[in-house]
DNA sequence: ATTGACCTTAGAGCTTACTTTAAGGTTTAT
DNA sequence: ATAAACCTTAAAGTAAGCTCTAAGGTCAAT
């Protein structure tokens, strides 16, 4: 049996993160010693990798959750649920990386055409790229 | 000269934004009527179209509150100042898409060798990805 | 003159995943 | 017996970027 603190060792978690984990309903909550201490076992060691590993796979908090649920009752649940899980976890991440990709791209665009030199910003092409359309100095030729 | 409600229809922010962007110090503080009301120019959407497109460029707040000081004051800054923010914030996308792409492999190697079916989830091959090592049941044919 | 739409401020609330603090009790070692 | 190291709880604080609320004043139209 092992207190608190070294749980939080062994994991790498902090104590607090694991208490809250446990008011959060992902960890089970303990048996306690007289003193009121909490007494963890070797399988709340296991529990508590299993969330450190979920937290690693990119699983949210509510996410991983959901998951330790059905790792508690794995005859009342099916891999279909998991994998539910999973792939929308998978397209949230897809379309993260499609929109900082957007950005990443809109981002070098402007690198590419800014000298980035020691002049002063008054002809800055990157602050250019941030104003909207100048009314007043809008001509025919100004497509540049 | 508009007031806030218009010129929040006009960016398509909220007036709490706008508010709020003045208070953070990214929008210059107009002038009041004799009741109080905000008073805005044309000189004023431009800014706020400005962080606009800031925002959507990917830049955080604080990155925008630079860059309109900047912006404010070209004589007194250099282009280099701007694409030291810009290049800052290109490599901290480039960082988020990589640990994103890291992410997002682990989540299809998941969903390649997990069933999905209806079955229920006591073989779960995601599940058992996200155990630590069993320590009770491991075994040296145990290599898959 | 009154209704409705607009404006003002300060401050609380939201999300996520904790960390930090305060105030106090317990265990362990010397 | 006493100090250090550990544990307990509740609640506040953090980041970012707002939104929402409360309580009230103003403006435009009827």
């Amino acid at each position: 049996m092992y207190r608190i603190g070294e749980l939080a060792k062994q994991s790498g978690l902090s104590t607090h993160a694991l208490r809250y984990y446990e008011k959060e309903g992902l960890l089970q909550a303990s048996n306690r010693t007289d003193s009121g201490y909490r007494e963890y076992s070797d399988s709340y060691l296991q529990q508590i990798l299993f969330i450190a590993q979920g937290k690693n796979a990119g699983f949210s908090l509510d996410e991983i959750r959901h998951l330790m649920a059905i790792r508690l009752d794995k005859q009342g649940h099916t891999c279909q649920e998991v994998t539910e899980i999973t792939q929308q976890k998978l397209s949230q991440v897809k379309q993260k990386i499609t929109e900082l990709n957007v950005i990443k791209q809109g981002l070098e665009k402007m690198l590419d055409i800014c000298c980035g030199g020691n002049e002063a910003a008054t002809e800055c092409s990157i602050l250019s790229l941030l104003e909207p359309v100048k009314v007043k100095e809008q001509n025919a030729d100004d497509c540049n």
